[in-house]
DNA sequence: GCGGCCATGTAACCTGTTACATGATTCT
DNA sequence: AGAATCATGTAACAGGTTACATGGCCGC
Protein backbone atom coordinates (compact mmCIF):
# COMPACT_ATOMS: atom_id res chain seq x y z
CA UNK A 1 0.00 0.00 0.00
CA UNK A 2 0.95 3.70 -0.69
CA UNK A 3 -0.89 5.96 0.81
CA UNK A 4 1.01 6.30 3.71
CA UNK A 5 3.95 6.91 1.62
CA UNK A 6 1.82 9.52 -0.20
CA UNK A 7 1.04 11.22 3.28
CA UNK A 8 4.77 11.19 4.52
CA UNK A 9 5.87 12.48 1.13
CA UNK A 10 3.00 15.59 1.33
CA UNK A 11 3.92 15.81 5.30
CA UNK A 12 7.68 16.14 4.83
CA UNK A 13 6.39 18.85 1.69
CA UNK A 14 4.77 21.01 4.34
CA UNK A 15 3.37 19.62 7.59
CA UNK A 16 -0.68 20.06 8.27
CA UNK A 17 -3.73 18.94 9.58
CA UNK A 18 -5.75 15.95 8.53
CA UNK A 19 -8.43 18.53 6.52
CA UNK A 20 -5.25 19.92 4.67
CA UNK A 21 -4.01 16.62 3.80
CA UNK A 22 -7.80 16.10 2.33
CA UNK A 23 -7.49 19.19 0.37
CA UNK A 24 -4.03 18.60 -1.12
CA UNK A 25 -5.55 14.69 -2.53
CA UNK A 26 -8.00 17.08 -4.55
CA UNK A 27 -5.08 18.96 -6.12
CA UNK A 28 -1.76 18.60 -6.51
CA UNK A 29 -1.23 14.81 -4.87
CA UNK A 30 -4.91 13.91 -6.19
CA UNK A 31 -3.70 14.35 -9.84
CA UNK A 32 -1.83 11.15 -9.21
CA UNK A 33 -3.13 9.41 -6.33
CA UNK A 34 -6.61 9.62 -4.50
CA UNK A 35 -7.97 9.46 -0.98
CA UNK A 36 -10.92 10.79 0.70
CA UNK A 37 -10.92 12.11 4.06
CA UNK A 38 -12.20 9.40 5.65
CA UNK A 39 -9.52 7.02 4.41
CA UNK A 40 -6.66 10.04 5.64
CA UNK A 41 -7.80 10.37 9.00
CA UNK A 42 -7.66 6.14 9.69
CA UNK A 43 -4.08 6.31 7.96
CA UNK A 44 -3.21 9.07 9.95
CA UNK A 45 -4.11 7.42 12.94
CA UNK A 46 -2.51 4.03 12.73
CA UNK A 47 0.22 5.51 11.74
CA UNK A 48 0.67 7.89 14.77
CA UNK A 49 0.43 5.16 16.63
CA UNK A 50 2.95 3.59 14.28
CA UNK A 51 5.06 6.60 15.45
CA UNK A 52 5.59 7.87 11.94
CA UNK A 53 4.23 10.79 12.44
CA UNK A 54 3.92 13.40 15.42
CA UNK A 55 0.62 15.39 16.12
CA UNK A 56 0.44 18.86 18.01
CA UNK A 57 -2.78 20.37 18.91
CA UNK A 58 -2.87 23.83 17.13
CA UNK A 59 -5.81 26.15 18.75
CA UNK A 60 -7.27 28.48 15.89
CA UNK A 61 -9.36 31.85 16.45
CA UNK A 62 -12.72 31.54 14.76
CA UNK A 63 -12.04 28.57 13.61
CA UNK A 64 -12.19 25.03 15.25
CA UNK A 65 -9.01 23.49 16.63
CA UNK A 66 -6.73 21.70 14.45
CA UNK A 67 -4.08 18.97 14.98
CA UNK A 68 -1.02 19.26 12.93
CA UNK A 69 1.19 16.34 11.45
CA UNK A 70 4.60 15.90 11.24
CA UNK A 71 6.48 13.57 10.01
CA UNK A 72 9.04 11.52 13.04
CA UNK A 73 12.54 9.54 12.26
CA UNK A 74 10.83 6.43 12.12
CA UNK A 75 8.41 8.03 9.24
CA UNK A 76 11.17 8.98 7.52
CA UNK A 77 13.20 5.50 7.37
CA UNK A 78 9.57 4.07 6.23
CA UNK A 79 9.57 6.42 3.13
CA UNK A 80 13.05 5.40 2.61
CA UNK A 81 12.67 1.90 2.73
CA UNK A 82 9.80 1.94 0.49
CA UNK A 83 11.78 4.62 -1.89
CA UNK A 84 14.26 1.56 -1.78
CA UNK A 85 11.88 -1.40 -2.93
CA UNK A 86 10.67 -2.01 -6.59
CA UNK A 87 7.04 -1.37 -6.88
CA UNK A 88 5.01 -3.76 -9.35
CA UNK A 89 2.76 -2.41 -12.61
CA UNK A 90 -0.19 -0.23 -10.96
CA UNK A 91 -3.43 -1.69 -11.63
CA UNK A 92 -5.72 0.51 -14.52
CA UNK A 93 -9.15 1.02 -14.60
CA UNK A 94 -10.59 2.96 -17.25
CA UNK A 95 -14.29 2.77 -17.56
CA UNK A 96 -14.29 4.49 -20.77
CA UNK A 97 -12.29 1.68 -22.67
CA UNK A 98 -14.89 -0.84 -20.88
CA UNK A 99 -17.87 1.54 -21.96
CA UNK A 100 -16.51 1.78 -25.56
CA UNK A 101 -15.85 -1.80 -26.35
CA UNK A 102 -19.21 -2.23 -24.75
CA UNK A 103 -20.93 0.27 -27.04
CA UNK A 104 -20.52 -2.62 -29.56
CA UNK A 105 -23.59 -4.63 -28.22
CA UNK A 106 -25.54 -1.29 -27.58
CA UNK A 107 -26.36 2.17 -29.70
CA UNK A 108 -22.51 3.77 -30.14
CA UNK A 109 -23.43 7.67 -30.78
CA UNK A 110 -25.52 7.25 -27.58
CA UNK A 111 -21.58 7.59 -25.95
CA UNK A 112 -21.10 10.50 -27.99
CA UNK A 113 -21.79 13.19 -25.11
CA UNK A 114 -20.20 10.64 -22.46
CA UNK A 115 -17.15 10.71 -24.20
CA UNK A 116 -17.14 14.83 -25.10
CA UNK A 117 -18.25 15.14 -21.20
CA UNK A 118 -14.53 13.26 -20.47
CA UNK A 119 -12.91 15.38 -23.08
CA UNK A 120 -14.09 18.72 -21.20
CA UNK A 121 -12.66 17.68 -18.24
CA UNK A 122 -9.75 16.88 -19.62
CA UNK A 123 -9.63 19.82 -21.10
CA UNK A 124 -10.10 21.72 -17.85
CA UNK A 125 -7.23 20.15 -15.85
CA UNK A 126 -4.74 20.36 -18.77
CA UNK A 127 -5.64 24.69 -18.52
CA UNK A 128 -5.00 23.99 -14.71
CA UNK A 129 -2.02 22.19 -14.74
CA UNK A 130 -0.65 24.51 -17.85
CA UNK A 131 -1.46 27.39 -15.02
CA UNK A 132 0.43 25.80 -12.53
CA UNK A 133 3.20 25.67 -14.22
CA UNK A 134 3.46 29.05 -15.59
CA UNK A 135 2.89 30.26 -11.54
CA UNK A 136 5.31 27.82 -9.98
CA UNK A 137 8.08 26.88 -12.55
CA UNK A 138 8.99 29.74 -14.70
CA UNK A 139 11.19 32.82 -13.80
CA UNK A 140 15.18 31.96 -13.62
CA UNK A 141 16.10 28.98 -11.74
CA UNK A 142 18.01 31.28 -8.96
CA UNK A 143 21.26 32.14 -8.62
CA UNK A 144 21.15 29.82 -5.43
CA UNK A 145 21.79 26.13 -5.29
CA UNK A 146 19.56 23.98 -8.14
CA UNK A 147 16.15 22.70 -5.92
CA UNK A 148 16.03 18.89 -6.59
CA UNK A 149 12.22 18.91 -4.67
CA UNK A 150 11.30 22.28 -6.94
CA UNK A 151 12.75 20.12 -10.41
CA UNK A 152 11.19 16.43 -9.06
CA UNK A 153 7.59 18.08 -8.43
CA UNK A 154 7.88 19.70 -12.17
CA UNK A 155 9.22 16.70 -13.77
CA UNK A 156 5.99 15.01 -11.98
CA UNK A 157 4.09 17.97 -13.28
CA UNK A 158 4.89 17.59 -16.79
CA UNK A 159 3.85 14.10 -16.61
CA UNK A 160 0.34 15.24 -15.72
CA UNK A 161 0.71 17.67 -18.64
CA UNK A 162 1.60 14.86 -21.10
CA UNK A 163 -1.32 12.44 -20.06
CA UNK A 164 -3.54 15.18 -20.22
CA UNK A 165 -2.71 16.27 -24.20
CA UNK A 166 -2.41 12.64 -24.68
CA UNK A 167 -5.99 11.73 -23.53
CA UNK A 168 -7.30 14.69 -25.64
CA UNK A 169 -5.66 13.39 -28.69
CA UNK A 170 -6.98 10.15 -27.86
CA UNK A 171 -10.45 11.19 -27.09
CA UNK A 172 -10.83 13.01 -30.36
CA UNK A 173 -9.66 9.66 -32.25
CA UNK A 174 -12.55 8.35 -30.11
CA UNK A 175 -15.20 10.70 -31.09
CA UNK A 176 -14.13 10.43 -34.66
CA UNK A 177 -14.55 6.83 -35.06
CA UNK A 178 -18.18 7.24 -33.51
CA UNK A 179 -19.26 9.43 -35.70
CA UNK A 180 -18.20 7.28 -38.40
CA UNK A 181 -19.88 4.68 -37.26
CA UNK A 182 -23.06 6.53 -37.20
CA UNK A 183 -23.18 7.82 -40.78
CA UNK A 184 -22.27 4.49 -41.50
CA UNK A 185 -25.89 3.18 -41.12
CA UNK B 1 -18.39 -0.94 -9.91
CA UNK B 2 -17.59 -1.61 -13.17
CA UNK B 3 -16.18 -5.40 -12.82
CA UNK B 4 -19.68 -6.53 -13.51
CA UNK B 5 -19.69 -4.52 -16.36
CA UNK B 6 -16.49 -5.54 -17.76
CA UNK B 7 -16.89 -9.19 -17.73
CA UNK B 8 -20.25 -8.53 -19.22
CA UNK B 9 -18.61 -6.94 -22.45
CA UNK B 10 -16.38 -9.42 -22.08
CA UNK B 11 -18.86 -12.27 -22.42
CA UNK B 12 -20.22 -10.54 -24.86
CA UNK B 13 -17.44 -10.16 -26.96
CA UNK B 14 -17.35 -14.37 -26.62
CA UNK B 15 -18.79 -16.94 -23.77
CA UNK B 16 -16.54 -18.46 -21.80
CA UNK B 17 -15.37 -19.98 -18.21
CA UNK B 18 -14.09 -18.06 -15.49
CA UNK B 19 -10.56 -19.20 -16.12
CA UNK B 20 -10.75 -18.44 -19.90
CA UNK B 21 -12.34 -14.31 -18.51
CA UNK B 22 -9.06 -14.36 -16.15
CA UNK B 23 -6.72 -15.03 -18.74
CA UNK B 24 -8.74 -12.53 -20.68
CA UNK B 25 -7.83 -9.77 -17.77
CA UNK B 26 -4.29 -11.06 -18.24
CA UNK B 27 -4.50 -9.85 -21.87
CA UNK B 28 -6.56 -7.69 -23.63
CA UNK B 29 -9.36 -6.57 -21.19
CA UNK B 30 -6.41 -6.68 -18.67
CA UNK B 31 -4.73 -3.59 -20.52
CA UNK B 32 -7.40 -1.40 -19.02
CA UNK B 33 -9.22 -3.46 -16.37
CA UNK B 34 -7.39 -5.50 -14.23
CA UNK B 35 -8.89 -8.77 -11.86
CA UNK B 36 -7.67 -11.73 -10.55
CA UNK B 37 -9.63 -15.42 -10.94
CA UNK B 38 -10.72 -14.80 -7.25
CA UNK B 39 -12.20 -11.99 -7.64
CA UNK B 40 -13.82 -13.02 -10.88
CA UNK B 41 -15.07 -16.20 -10.04
CA UNK B 42 -16.59 -14.61 -6.88
CA UNK B 43 -18.41 -11.43 -9.05
CA UNK B 44 -19.63 -13.96 -11.24
CA UNK B 45 -21.24 -15.78 -8.80
CA UNK B 46 -23.08 -13.28 -7.40
CA UNK B 47 -24.15 -12.25 -11.10
CA UNK B 48 -25.52 -15.56 -11.67
CA UNK B 49 -27.75 -15.48 -8.69
CA UNK B 50 -28.77 -11.81 -10.05
CA UNK B 51 -29.86 -13.94 -13.53
CA UNK B 52 -27.17 -11.58 -15.27
CA UNK B 53 -25.47 -14.30 -16.66
CA UNK B 54 -26.79 -18.21 -17.68
CA UNK B 55 -24.09 -20.70 -16.83
CA UNK B 56 -23.63 -24.39 -19.12
CA UNK B 57 -21.65 -27.30 -17.30
CA UNK B 58 -19.10 -28.45 -20.18
CA UNK B 59 -17.95 -32.00 -20.03
CA UNK B 60 -14.32 -31.98 -21.26
CA UNK B 61 -11.94 -34.34 -22.18
CA UNK B 62 -8.01 -34.41 -20.97
CA UNK B 63 -9.23 -31.64 -18.50
CA UNK B 64 -11.26 -31.02 -15.87
CA UNK B 65 -14.95 -30.09 -16.71
CA UNK B 66 -15.67 -25.93 -17.14
CA UNK B 67 -18.75 -24.27 -16.71
CA UNK B 68 -19.35 -21.55 -19.41
CA UNK B 69 -21.15 -18.25 -19.01
CA UNK B 70 -23.29 -16.65 -21.37
CA UNK B 71 -24.90 -13.03 -21.06
CA UNK B 72 -28.79 -13.10 -20.50
CA UNK B 73 -31.27 -10.63 -20.91
CA UNK B 74 -31.29 -9.08 -17.95
CA UNK B 75 -27.39 -8.66 -18.26
CA UNK B 76 -27.75 -6.94 -21.82
CA UNK B 77 -29.87 -4.75 -19.88
CA UNK B 78 -28.06 -3.98 -17.12
CA UNK B 79 -25.28 -3.52 -19.31
CA UNK B 80 -27.00 -0.94 -21.59
CA UNK B 81 -28.33 0.61 -18.48
CA UNK B 82 -24.70 1.01 -17.27
CA UNK B 83 -23.81 2.53 -21.05
CA UNK B 84 -26.43 5.15 -20.49
CA UNK B 85 -25.07 6.67 -16.86
CA UNK B 86 -22.47 9.25 -17.05
CA UNK B 87 -19.02 8.16 -15.09
CA UNK B 88 -16.96 9.76 -12.78
CA UNK B 89 -13.37 10.29 -13.19
CA UNK B 90 -11.68 7.55 -12.73
CA UNK B 91 -9.20 7.24 -9.44
CA UNK B 92 -5.73 7.48 -10.20
CA UNK B 93 -2.97 5.12 -8.73
CA UNK B 94 0.65 6.22 -9.54
CA UNK B 95 2.98 4.79 -6.96
CA UNK B 96 5.96 6.01 -9.29
CA UNK B 97 4.68 9.49 -9.09
CA UNK B 98 4.59 9.00 -5.68
CA UNK B 99 8.39 8.08 -5.27
CA UNK B 100 10.13 10.94 -7.42
CA UNK B 101 7.87 13.54 -5.43
CA UNK B 102 9.26 11.66 -2.30
CA UNK B 103 12.92 11.09 -3.59
CA UNK B 104 13.54 15.13 -3.14
CA UNK B 105 13.78 13.83 1.04
CA UNK B 106 16.14 10.45 -0.08
CA UNK B 107 18.49 10.19 -2.74
CA UNK B 108 17.25 11.28 -5.92
CA UNK B 109 19.75 8.56 -8.03
CA UNK B 110 18.43 5.54 -6.30
CA UNK B 111 15.60 6.22 -8.79
CA UNK B 112 17.15 5.59 -11.68
CA UNK B 113 17.24 2.03 -11.35
CA UNK B 114 13.20 1.77 -11.06
CA UNK B 115 12.50 4.00 -13.12
CA UNK B 116 14.71 2.02 -16.29
CA UNK B 117 12.66 -0.65 -14.67
CA UNK B 118 9.29 0.73 -15.62
CA UNK B 119 10.44 2.04 -19.30
CA UNK B 120 11.65 -1.62 -19.53
CA UNK B 121 8.10 -2.44 -18.95
CA UNK B 122 6.18 -0.12 -21.07
CA UNK B 123 8.32 -0.67 -23.52
CA UNK B 124 7.84 -4.23 -23.68
CA UNK B 125 3.96 -3.47 -23.42
CA UNK B 126 3.97 -1.36 -26.47
CA UNK B 127 5.97 -4.29 -28.47
CA UNK B 128 2.79 -6.42 -27.38
CA UNK B 129 0.15 -3.95 -28.74
CA UNK B 130 1.65 -3.00 -32.20
CA UNK B 131 2.13 -6.76 -32.49
CA UNK B 132 -1.28 -7.09 -31.84
CA UNK B 133 -2.13 -4.14 -33.95
CA UNK B 134 -0.31 -5.60 -36.57
CA UNK B 135 -2.21 -9.06 -36.48
CA UNK B 136 -5.96 -7.70 -35.98
CA UNK B 137 -6.31 -4.84 -37.25
CA UNK B 138 -4.22 -4.97 -41.05
CA UNK B 139 -5.54 -5.78 -44.02
CA UNK B 140 -8.62 -5.17 -45.90
CA UNK B 141 -11.45 -3.71 -43.80
CA UNK B 142 -13.35 -6.28 -46.06
CA UNK B 143 -15.85 -5.39 -48.47
CA UNK B 144 -18.97 -6.37 -45.76
CA UNK B 145 -20.46 -4.29 -43.71
CA UNK B 146 -18.25 -1.91 -41.09
CA UNK B 147 -17.85 -4.13 -37.92
CA UNK B 148 -18.30 -1.90 -35.55
CA UNK B 149 -17.00 -4.06 -32.44
CA UNK B 150 -13.51 -4.67 -34.73
CA UNK B 151 -13.67 -0.85 -35.35
CA UNK B 152 -14.61 -0.44 -31.12
CA UNK B 153 -11.75 -2.57 -29.60
CA UNK B 154 -9.32 -0.90 -32.52
CA UNK B 155 -9.82 2.36 -31.43
CA UNK B 156 -9.36 1.49 -27.63
CA UNK B 157 -6.15 -0.37 -28.21
CA UNK B 158 -4.99 2.87 -29.76
CA UNK B 159 -5.65 4.52 -26.56
CA UNK B 160 -3.31 1.92 -25.12
CA UNK B 161 -0.38 2.53 -27.81
CA UNK B 162 -0.54 5.95 -27.37
CA UNK B 163 -0.76 5.72 -23.70
CA UNK B 164 2.55 3.65 -23.45
CA UNK B 165 4.01 6.48 -26.22
CA UNK B 166 3.51 9.17 -23.70
CA UNK B 167 4.64 6.76 -21.03
CA UNK B 168 8.18 6.34 -22.53
CA UNK B 169 8.14 9.91 -23.09
CA UNK B 170 8.18 11.28 -20.19
CA UNK B 171 10.60 8.14 -18.51
CA UNK B 172 12.74 9.62 -20.20
CA UNK B 173 12.05 13.32 -19.06
CA UNK B 174 12.14 12.00 -15.58
CA UNK B 175 15.51 10.05 -16.56
CA UNK B 176 17.04 12.88 -17.65
CA UNK B 177 16.41 15.01 -14.64
CA UNK B 178 17.17 12.61 -12.42
CA UNK B 179 20.77 12.54 -13.86
CA UNK B 180 21.07 16.27 -14.00
CA UNK B 181 20.54 16.36 -10.10
CA UNK B 182 23.30 13.60 -10.13
CA UNK B 183 25.66 15.33 -11.68
CA UNK B 184 24.80 18.72 -10.07
CA UNK B 185 26.74 17.38 -6.55
C1' DG C 1 -32.00 31.89 7.28
C1' DC C 2 -29.14 29.03 4.08
C1' DG C 3 -25.25 27.30 2.07
C1' DG C 4 -20.43 26.73 2.22
C1' DC C 5 -16.00 26.27 4.53
C1' DC C 6 -13.21 24.47 8.38
C1' DA C 7 -12.37 20.44 11.14
C1' DT C 8 -12.92 15.89 13.02
C1' DG C 9 -14.62 11.65 13.21
C1' DT C 10 -17.73 6.66 13.32
C1' DA C 11 -19.98 2.68 11.08
C1' DA C 12 -21.30 -0.27 7.57
C1' DC C 13 -20.33 -2.04 3.55
C1' DC C 14 -18.10 -3.29 -0.77
C1' DT C 15 -13.78 -4.37 -3.35
C1' DG C 16 -9.40 -6.09 -3.98
C1' DT C 17 -5.31 -8.86 -2.48
C1' DT C 18 -2.81 -12.82 -0.70
C1' DA C 19 -2.47 -17.30 0.74
C1' DC C 20 -4.04 -21.83 0.70
C1' DA C 21 -6.22 -26.04 -1.40
C1' DT C 22 -7.19 -29.73 -4.86
C1' DG C 23 -6.44 -32.66 -8.81
C1' DA C 24 -5.83 -34.36 -13.62
C1' DT C 25 -3.07 -33.86 -17.90
C1' DT C 26 0.68 -32.57 -20.83
C1' DC C 27 5.35 -31.24 -21.85
C1' DT C 28 10.38 -31.42 -20.99
C1' DA D 1 10.58 -36.48 -11.86
C1' DG D 2 9.11 -31.81 -12.01
C1' DA D 3 6.91 -27.82 -13.95
C1' DA D 4 3.22 -25.73 -16.46
C1' DT D 5 -1.63 -25.51 -17.86
C1' DC D 6 -6.51 -26.16 -17.09
C1' DA D 7 -10.16 -25.48 -13.79
C1' DT D 8 -12.52 -24.30 -9.54
C1' DG D 9 -12.82 -22.64 -5.33
C1' DT D 10 -12.37 -20.95 0.30
C1' DA D 11 -10.69 -17.84 3.95
C1' DA D 12 -8.64 -14.02 5.98
C1' DC D 13 -7.37 -9.62 5.58
C1' DA D 14 -6.39 -4.95 3.75
C1' DG D 15 -8.01 -1.06 1.38
C1' DG D 16 -11.59 2.02 -0.49
C1' DT D 17 -16.44 4.00 -0.69
C1' DT D 18 -20.72 5.88 1.11
C1' DA D 19 -23.53 7.51 4.53
C1' DC D 20 -24.11 9.66 8.77
C1' DA D 21 -22.89 12.95 12.57
C1' DT D 22 -21.49 17.35 14.86
C1' DG D 23 -20.74 22.25 15.29
C1' DG D 24 -19.08 27.06 14.89
C1' DC D 25 -18.06 30.89 11.68
C1' DC D 26 -18.69 33.72 7.52
C1' DG D 27 -20.92 35.82 3.63
C1' DC D 28 -25.14 36.65 0.97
Amino acid sequence: MALEHAILVSLLEKPGSGYELARRFERSIGYFWTATHQQIYRVLKRMEGDGWVDVREVPQEGRPDKKEYSVAPLGQTALSQWLHEPSGPESVRHDLAVKIRGAAFDDPTALIHEVERHRQTHTDRLAHYLAGERRDFTGPEGPGPPDAGRELQHVVLRGGIEYERMMLGWLDDVLATLHRLASKH
